[in-house]
DNA sequence: ACCTGAACACCGTTCAAGT
DNA sequence: ACCTGAACACCGTTCAAGT
């Protein structure tokens, strides 16, 4: 349904994203996604929060408050590469909001740790900033072939920001 | 003559940039832009190029590398503060090569500093991922108005970014 | 060198109609 | 409920022509 708009947009950028080419791959007419969704606006959104969405539900609640963090900011980043066109669409169409309930359930597990409100939201608004700015960076050096060495570059700024993170929390480790 | 392009992308986002509209703001005909660029993608490239160009000129030799390191990150965000489209330019366009010169001048910084190569180019990234991606979201919650206390909030999260690099500096202060 | 005007291909969307 | 086909408004771009 929807995962072939996905493969066109993660494969040949939003721009090549249209209802004529999207009705085709499927072999269908122009027409017939709109029986699905009323505007291209509303198939956007259906995209990003298919992709971004249910973010919160993998991390372990039982693990240290820290490490929930940092693996949170690792699902992300790796859903964000595995289809990298959602990092268009968030800008583009200001998707951001799809990420609030991933935020809100790491505010808790902050909070929990010690952290004050507003220090807890400045931490994980520095921290999704980064990981956001990552992959619309490396979109932007390699528009097609996954480039080497990515995965080393994205932990070495994570580890920056979690250990600061780390050593302004209350109780260290 | 791209001063106008820049007002329209900043205030009412890159969708309603087009020749029709650029050339009635100028009182010409739909045409007439064509004469000095050759395509719309020139036309977006010559926008980014004025507004990221030239950054590096603007930070201090004599300061510490530590506060040049800094204070370009402001600069950087200021830039991109002052005109919002161009992120989506950034982003839709792939143009983040606009960025190299300023890119090359930090690491002749951070390497005159005592910091290896790849540490370098790895710190830089995730300052400008962290730049970037912050004017990403903000531009999600606030699409026109400023938003108040988003100083404080950039300012934070650089702050744990930069505290990180003089911690792994070989000769701290 | 710079601007004009008409035209072409393309895309999002509407509408009336089919099953 | 889902799909079709023709049509409309809009946009990037080409081209031949004007000054």
């Amino acid at each position: 349904v929807l995962a072939a708009a996905l493969d066109i947009v993660d494969r040949e950028g939003l721009s090549a994203l249209g209802f004529r080419r999207l009705a085709a791959e499927l072999g269908v007419t122009t027409m017939a996604p709109y029986s699905h969704f009323s505007s291209k606006e509303d198939l956007l959104e259906a995209m990003t929060t298919h992709v971004l969405g249910g973010l919160e539900d993998t991390l372990d609640p039982s693990a240290p408050w820290d490490a929930q963090v940092e693996q949170a900011m690792r699902d992300l980043h790796a859903a964000l590469t595995r289809h990298p066109g959602v990092v268009d669409l968030i800008v583009a169409r200001a998707e951001g909001d799809r990420l609030n309930e991933l935020r809100d359930v790491l505010l808790a597990v902050m909070r929990a740790a010690g952290l004050d409100e507003t220090e807890s939201a400045d931490v994980l608004l520095a921290l999704v900033s980064y990981v956001l700015g990552f992959v619309v960076l490396r979109r932007c050096r390699a528009p097609v072939k996954v480039r080497r060495g990515s995965e080393h570059a994205f932990e070495y700024g994570l580890s920056m920001l979690i250990d600061s993170l780390r050593r302004r929390a209350p109780q260290p480790r």
